[in-house]
DNA sequence: CTGAAAGCGCTAACAT
DNA sequence: ATGTTAGCGCTTTCAG
């Protein structure tokens, strides 16, 4: 493992200066183009590679951006990421990935070492445990920008790339209204968190302004989990008389439920119709087919990134703080249908 | 955004050298107690962060390690790279991830760019497309620890996490033929990749060794994409006469197959046995549910983790080069059993 | 168009 | 137990 060889090393090589080996490196135009030809070539042949810490530290930027998620084994959050990495790559930036696992106190620390670390932006979507943001203040401070996704904080005013959960919501459950349903389940988690609150209250709205009175008995918070998801749906079984329709909050747990259902003999959607939420790959495969909302993960990760990167190349200015809404849509699949699809 | 605070402006209030400063924040146990203290403290009041890459520059480390990967967007990849995050954060470690999307040029490129940013070790999985190992010639030449895992080389020799996929596949074949199949199809990708090639040798062997003729006929070989599954299916469909088993190579491909045999009336496993691989959440919501192959993503990740790590750690003179197999096992569900669970 | 030289913030000999 | 000092490899004025 022999020394590095660095641009002193070329320059000797060369009888040139390291300022004009850099220049040439840095494709600068000032310098001669033979002369930038001859650095390049003398360059490869020596197995010269830039010293990226070098270089940061005299330009006192890192080109590497942070994404911050509570949870890394998720469909959704793993669109989301591929998006991101599609368009930091492309800019020349790196990522640096942390995952907190819903946990607060792994989310604080994750903060602050990546704030250490000096990444030149952040992307992130919060745990459902936090409550305090005071770990983004640093951030603030500094002048580093952070692009919350998917679960985000109005009191952050901050760049976010969301959908609209409530219309999303109203949407799902209008259309099993729409099916014939009247004792409509909503299943979610954590309401301190906007996703999920939002969507309950697109839930309530649609019961309300179609005349279905509000019954608190169905609704379920319950954590994501394949157990928690068994939980919910025999909690669900139980209810006297059975609920006629479910609004879920993710497909995965969504899928669980259904086999549960049918594990008690239900009949989907005959005896109980139900919407999930974010077209993940399995929604396709249930059996119905799982009617859910399309929440394009990857879309969300690209524009968060373009987002950021066009504030970070963009002379740092721009200070305009927006919310970026994508759309999302209904997707009716066999799950939700007791109408005659052309009825 | 006013400028950084340094060791030296922590050294200057305290009217301490730059050595004591860095000493006392690294903990050298040689500082006074309560100088340590107080620098800490100064250090916080003031809101020092340490300059990362002043620290690499100078060490000549990075704390950084690669994960590169063909494609984030599976479950498995992903469940991998939970595993990494875990040992590599705990650890002090950044990960820096690309991806490459089958490509072998992407595959190339990543692996320039990671080398250039001088991580510390690389952990990955090779693409489809890749042929010519001359990619990871640098590190091997540098002496940067490269650890592959899934889709491994034998043409290199360096340290592998896999699993036995011979053996595994050897065993979901057999058990096929256990149920009583005798036409089994074998559904899988590239073969110039390990992993399915092993798989196929696996799924030869056991037909022969059970006195099953091989049909070439029965083979196919195909991506890994919803679209590719279904006409995967179709051909399959199409067979005459009709196989009674199939071992497939992938979950979601398993799973998006049964939908589309189901769509055509075959009654699984009665008509058709089938077998996946990796064991993925959708394995069980399938209806019937899937027998699979567990493939311990998260486990496989934290041990290539571990083992670069102590690599890294311990004087990094050890060159013992080994392949690391993980358990693998055949989960039994219904849509294999042909005959009664317990006859 | 090229060179000299300062300095980014930190660590680690080597002194004291 | 603390201080002095010399770089790590690069970019970037300022001078030619």
């Amino acid at each position: 493992m022999r020394k590095d060889i660095t641009i002193y090393d070329i320059a000797n090589q060369l009888q040139l200066s390291t300022a004009t080996v850099s220049r040439a490196l840095a494709a600068d135009p000032v310098v001669k183009k033979k002369t930038r030809q001859l650095v390049l070539e003398t360059a490869n042949k020596m197995g010269y590679r830039s010293n990226y810490h070098a270089r940061s530290l005299r330009k006192s930027r890192t080109n590497s951006i942070g994404f911050m998620v509570h949870e890394l084994q998720s469909t959704f959050i793993n669109s989301v990421l591929a998006g991101v990495e599609k368009i930091t790559t492309d800019a020349g930036y790196d990522l640096i990935i942390a995952h907190s696992l819903e946990s607060y106190e792994a989310e604080v620390a994750n903060a602050r070492n990546l704030f250490h670390k000096r990444i030149d932006g952040l992307i992130t979507s919060l745990s459902c445990e936090t409550k305090n943001l005071d770990h983004f203040q640093p951030y603030k401070d500094k002048g580093v920008p952070v692009i919350f996704f998917d679960r985000v904080d109005t009191a952050l005013d901050s760049t976010a790339v969301i959908i609209d959960n409530y219309k999303a919501a109203y949407e799902a459950t209008t259309h099993l209204i729409d099916q014939g349903c009247s004792r409509i389940v909503h299943l979610t988690a954590n309401l301190t968190r906007n996703v999920y609150s939002e969507r309950l209250r697109g839930y309530r709205d649609a019961l309300h302004n179609n005349g279905i009175p509000l019954d608190e008995g169905l609704v379920i918070i319950n954590s994501l989990t394949e157990e928690a998801a068994v939980a919910s749906a025999k909690r669900i079984l139980c209810m006297n008389p059975l609920p006629d329709g479910a609004f879920i909050t993710n497909d995965f747990v969504a899928a669980v439920c259904m086999r549960t259902f049918k594990e008690y003999k239900l009949r989907i959607p005959r005896d109980i119709a139900i919407v999930g939420f974010n077209n993940d790959a399995i929604s396709t495969v249930t059996e119905p087919a799982l009617t859910t909302i399309n929440y394009p993960g990857e879309e969300i990760g690209m524009t968060a990134a373009r987002r950021l990167i066009s504030h970070l190349e963009g002379a740092g200015s721009i200070h305009q703080i927006q919310t970026i809404v994508l759309n999302s849509r209904l997707i009716v699949r066999g799950s939700s249908q007791k109408k005659a699809p052309n009825a």
